[in-house]
DNA sequence: AATAATATTTAAGTAACCTTAAAAATTTAT
DNA sequence: ATAAATTTTTAAGGTTACTTAAATATTATT
């Protein structure tokens, strides 16, 4: 599949996933960069490839076969990002900006040899579940926004949804990193921050991060 | 620059190098395996950015701007060449494959990244030099052809030049790696055969592989 | 040197992926 | 509920990278 179709379906999974229900050819050109001329046009032809639904002013719907194609990418995706970060060390903003191009031209061959080579990994260093060959998530996803945790309470990092650099330099000096430990000391309801304390440091972060940073409760 | 633009000028750079001086769009197209009308468009095209000299009927030619495009592209190969080959132990063949499609997708950035981490490597696994981020090679070639060499003399394997899988599978089950040592035997003038003796073995090989071997002698 | 064979170029056309502008439908606001 | 605002769709057009077929130039052969 060409490199815009890929994009195209892997735009409408993303959306789905992070409960954006309007999928409209609109907001995926957004997503895209494009025209909403050019992304009406483009569902109409993925829909004679069946791989996407497509009504006449309807939210767009990835069919079965259209969702394992964006797993598919989103395979390939995840297994470049960890391994650029295990191997050369790369930050998780250059990560994700390499991956973006790389997903594209990686056989299922060399994807399952960097999957090999690291242990077939459940989760990219962005806490991101790697789908497998088949394009299916088998791991079960317990993790709740740290906006939504309770006073008091030790979490473990599992994700962190952003493509930001500025967020993921602030992570980095913070230790804000997938699988680290935090306490959250107060919820600030009123203004909506929330005060936590990690590597004996305290920071008060407000709800642009909050709101993308996922934790798991310790056992 | 474009997959298909990177491509051409690889292709008439290459052929250079294999002084293949007949580089008129027919030879190009056949490399690419496109139309002969699709080559001389692209040759015009390309003239256009001041890549490629084009004169009408005339063998095409790289402008220095267009090598050190085909150059920056090459290194990109034979740096994910060398990476897959160490890191994954993939074969000649296999290698070649995945690199072809990676080398149009890497930044800079990646490609500086990959070649640091295996120490700034002069050649790759099939003993092609590596170019440097400006597009130049700066190792010289003093390498001979395996059939040009002379008997009872011991020599280094330099380069491997195939894509075929058949030949790098009997390199591999040879012992006929870059590096390796070999001793020619016997040159057969008349059939073109040359012998040779690795690792304790006496081999006998046609012209088809002593046409694509190239051996330094040793000091 | 003329002719036959071959290669290159031109011309016309296609498919993928985009654009802008106008028409049509939906959604929002009063 | 109707008008206004917004979004989607349609229409027409552009670019890149190809195709095949015909015209033209070059190269090879006798």
């Amino acid at each position: 599949m060409s490199v815009a179709t890929e994009n195209f379906v892997k735009a409408i999974y993303k959306s789905k996933i992070n409960d954006i229900t309007d999928t409209k050819p609109g907001n995926i050109a957004k997503l895209l960069g494009i025209s909403n001329a050019a992304a009406t046009d483009m569902a109409k032809s993925l829909a004679t490839k069946n791989l996407v639904n497509y009504q006449k002013y309807k939210a767009l719907e990835l069919t079965d076969e259209g969702e394992k194609l964006a797993l598919k990418v989103i395979r390939k995706h995840r297994l470049w990002e960890a391994f650029l970060h295990k191997t050369f060390d790369m930050s998780l903003h250059e990560i994700h900006r390499e991956a973006e191009l790389l997903e594209h031209e990686t056989s299922d061959f060399l994807a399952n040899t960097i999957s090999a080579f690291l242990g077939n990994p459940k989760f990219d260093p962005h806490g991101d579940p790697i789908p497998n060959q088949n394009g299916e998530i088998t791991t079960k996803d317990t993790s709740i926004l740290l906006s939504k945790t309770k006073e008091n309470k030790t979490y473990v990092i599992a994700r962190l949804m952003s493509d930001d650099k500025e967020f993921f330099d602030f992570c980095a000096i913070n230790g804000l990193k997938y699988g680290n430990q935090l306490t959250v000391i107060k919820q600030f309801s009123k203004n909506k921050m929330t005060q936590i304390t990690i590597n004996n440091n305290t920071i008060l972060l407000n709800q642009d991060f909050t709101k993308i940073i996922y934790v798991n409760e310790t056992n």
